[in-house]
DNA sequence: CTGAAACATGAGCAAGGCTCACGTTAGCCC
DNA sequence: GGGCTAACGTGAGCCTTGCTCATGTTTCAG
């Protein structure tokens, strides 16, 4: 479908200190953008222009259009993980539940407060292996959550655990994202829903 | 963010004989290059060269190239509703299982059987309000569900009712989106969990 | 037969993604 | 300091795509 390898990636990360601060505005822009206007009408013009950075040179660190919104997706996904493994560590909750509220209250945070999150968080929409080039952005996120999960809880980490993961982890999208939908601030029904949703099947799939 | 009145939605039916035809191969066009190249790739010349119709005609019926991918989603409903209901007249199934296993096999044999269906299904990726210009594309999907749901269960039609259909449904959808990137015929062990999931969080919800 | 509505057409315009050939700067080694 | 290499910077413009519109043709009810 895709043949070509470099789509959607990096070419060159910033080494210097003047063009890494070019990327980090690059993809500040790009968030921006992403709240204004959407996915679709996103222009690279406009995102170079509004970084103030000429356009050949937003093509030097991204392969593509797909390639910037990629990284945005990245540094989402970065920031998110960070900000749940401090809070597990800090709380250290006991049982599923507590780990659910904990990955799904973060997530609502996230959306809340960082311009673009609510369009690509992980991934945009339709747009697979940006994080990772052989692996889907849910299956990249999932792993990263296993390991914390099975380091906090007792639950051995094992090919049920991924599974389990994988799975909850689609619906918590889905189901946040129609939140965000119904109510800009998230609708509070949907994510009590959205708990529940989890809750009831990994207690009832992981013993 | 689009003030377009008529950005995704169709321009003018077709009446004659001969332009519902081309209106139709249109669409059979368009689910073809889906599959072939994917949902960015898409391009409206193309569709038009293969249906063997003018550029300007596909522009007679859609209003852009959301609209026409918009119109494949309906299509890609309508089949879906029919069959769903053909089957449960034919079979009624009694309680929430039932109905989850018929629904979930009925989107899971369109996935295998039908051109495109596996990219926009009924509204692709990032694209909302195709379907009904002021809903959702799912709220549409979970309302026309849920008048089948109660006329053939036993369970009241109220706002309960409404809310855990649109949640469940969009555990399906992404679920199901999961199984068939993991395998192309459909993962069997995602297909079960995603039964596994809507059974758990309904028979719960659900009195 | 006739008028109006439906239908047909494709050159071309506006806009966006991305390139490339050439110029500049940073920082390391002697 | 001088010199060298890799990293960095630049933007006019090519190519492709979405979509329009001016003009002509066909259908069909009354």
């Amino acid at each position: 479908m895709n043949q070509d390898r470099t789509a959607g990636t990096l070419r060159r990360l910033p080494v210097q200190k003047r063009s890494a601060e070019r990327f980090e505005r690059l993809l500040d822009a790009c968030a921006e953008l992403l709240d204004e206007v959407g996915y679709a009408a996103l222009t690279t013009k406009e995102v170079a222009r509004r970084a103030g950075v000429p356009i050949g040179t937003l093509y030097q660190f991204f392969s593509d259009r797909e390639g910037l919104i990629g990284a945005l997706a990245a540094r989402n996904l970065e920031a998110f993980l960070g900000r749940v493994a401090a809070r597990l560590e800090r709380e250290a909750p006991d049982g599923i539940s507590g780990m659910v509220d904990v990955t799904v209250d973060e997530f609502v945070a996230m959306r809340r407060t960082i311009t673009g999150f609510g369009v690509v968080d992980f991934g945009a929409a339709g747009q697979d292996h940006i994080l990772e080039p052989t692996l889907d952005n849910n299956t990249a996120v999932a792993g990263r959550l296993r390991s914390l999960t099975a380091s906090l809880t007792g639950v051995q980490d094992n090919a049920e655990l991924e599974i389990a993961v994988r799975v909850a982890l689609e619906c918590a999208d889905s189901v946040l994202k129609l939140a965000f939908r119904t109510d800009p601030q998230g609708d509070p029904q949907l994510i009590a829903e959205c708990k529940q949703v989890l809750n009831s099947y990994l207690n009832g799939r992981l013993r």
